[in-house]
DNA sequence: TTGAAAGCGCTAACAG
DNA sequence: CTGTTAGCGCTTTCAA
């Protein structure tokens, strides 16, 4: 090598792992820096068997719900000492099996996932090659899996009861697909408020949509076009809230006055629609970090049983609630 | 090896990239199906000397400008064979600068950047070991680079218009930070709009913040609070664009009707704010989209000089502008 | 403390 | 068409 001393030295002297004569690591450094040399990480990885990569999939990037959990992941993985790929899979589970195929082939640390369905993700794969996983945001059907969600029922409870507070006796819900958890705990909490103020469960009144705009929009007018309109309508996250406030304009719906709304996340800009909404925030940020930093503790030999965090929300009364009786 | 065939062979026969007895490629894939093998992507990378996964670095994953253009860049990654490493910088060069070194030390295939900084990103050091960078939303220095930007002054100098139209004469700007050149060309438009409508330039009437909502907040603050009042506001991006409008808020200032104002980034939530909100729309999707073709062709071996490719903007003319004369 | 040598898992070159 | 061999760039025994 240029500074007279062998590969293991270099080695040694760089990744700072052994004792090397201070001379000597001066005397590398110095030259590494002359010859801008940098290690390669994948012969490092190779031969160490580790990888400084976690793996991130996610149903949808452009959800600005799943966008500060981007950021709390990348702030926990570089904390730890990882950088993050990320896996879009657009809420197709073939697709999220692709990927996860690919996050093996590349041996990853460990992997954060919010599942596209509950039932049907598999990761069996990873789990068969000891590599961590965590679920994020939704639960997976096996269990055994470190788990981080939002106390959704106990947010849907809540937001269902100030609508009924306000007087709404028959109280739309537009919730996401079936075999999302959060879309069927969600729903458990608006049936749980029901029952505790004594009123009938309508299945009528529940549509099952994809957490999209265009799905919230089309289930929002299916209720809307009842005979029977609905007082109140609680929806479960941000995008199908923006579709249904679209088919209640179509239609001249006056939010809170004709119809109330209540709805699932809380972003940047809720404050900023009129009429401001009534909305379950959801700890965004401290998801995506408490995510990272159970993979964290796992990559590090944790061995313990799978465990289950669950963060709260808070429902912020605005004025969408709001129905003059 | 289980399927009575050497390494070499079974390398070929899964890579399909030479021809192998149809026979024995079927006992090999048979044989990995079983053992449930996946080749190992480090080890590939190493030997062909090659990587498979881009980088990606951003300065603020939270906004939401930003994740339309996540999409396209990792779709486009795909549709390449790639798959995408994500840096968040929040807006730190020296972040930045430990990233690109990181994504280096990966032997990363290619890099597209949205620079904290037109001045003081250097990417010399990926240039230097010929990893193809393209530069995405703002420009670079030093050029020679593939770019690709939105016609930044063609939309401020529309909304600008906009706003001149409606009878302003004060017209107030809240621009980004000055090394950023976004910001730098957005101010431009709004200058060359003023010079068009025979307008004096006031220095005074003009703020550079941080693209963030608290910094717009308080930019929006110090223009409010001048001794006479702005006619109307234009602001850079969509975060200021919220923070302004609290500032405007809590002064009971209406908008339009005391205060117009226009924006840069049209999202989804922009028409559901009240008013309205006139704002400049940028092709975000297609500006990922772009940044990563061009990434893939440099990979591919394309040698030409950096390209510049400038996105149209078009302006929506909502009710946040329509001050009444 | 340092050097020599082996080997991580794969593919490319070269024979056969 | 297939096997043998070497080596990608690094870390890690094992000796010295």
């Amino acid at each position: 090598m240029a500074a007279g001393v062998s590969t293991a030295t270099v080695s040694r002297a760089l990744s700072g792992r052994r004792r090397v004569a201070p001379e000597i690591r001066e005397r590398v450094q110095a030259a590494a820096q002359q010859l801008d040399y940098l290690p390669n990480g994948g012969a490092k990885n190779l031969r160490r068997r580790v990888s400084s990569v976690w793996g991130l999939v996610l149903s949808d990037v452009e959800n600005s719900f799943f966008t500060s959990v981007v950021r709390g992941i990348e702030e926990g993985a570089r904390a730890a000492g990882y950088s993050v790929i990320l896996c879009n899979t657009d809420g197709d589970v073939r697709r999220e099996a692709e990927y996860l195929e690919l996050l093996i082939e590349e041996r990853i640390a460990g992997v954060v996932i919010a599942p596209v369905s509950s039932e049907l993700c598999d990761v069996s794969p990873l789990r068969k090659r000891n590599i961590p996983v965590v679920a994020m945001d939704r639960q997976l059907r096996t269990g055994e899996v470190d788990t981080v969600v939002v106390d959704n029922r106990g947010g849907a409870r809540a937001a269902t009861w100030e609508l009924l507070d306000t007087g709404a006796l028959r109280v739309g819900c537009i919730t996401g697909p079936e075999d999302a958890s959060t879309a069927v705990e969600r729903l458990d909490g608006y049936r749980l408020a029901l029952a505790e103020a004594g009123i009938g469960f309508d299945p009528d009144l529940v549509r099952f949509a994809d957490f999209r705009q265009r799905g919230g929009y089309e289930a929002a007018c299916q209720l809307l076009d009842r005979r029977s309109v609905p007082h109140a309508l609680f929806v479960t996250n941000n995008l199908m809230t923006v579709g249904a406030l679209e088919a209640l304009a179509d239609r001249g719906l006056a939010v809170p006055d004709a119809v109330a709304l209540a709805s699932f996340d809380d972003l940047y800009w809720t404050t900023l629609v009129r009429p401001r909404l009534t909305a379950v925030a959801q700890p965004m940020y401290e998801l995506g970090r408490t995510a990272a930093d159970l993979l964290a503790e796992r990559i590090s030999g944790y061995e313990g049983p799978g465990r289950l965090r669950t963060l709260d929300t808070v429902l912020h009364v605005r004025d969408s609630s709001r129905r003059p009786m």
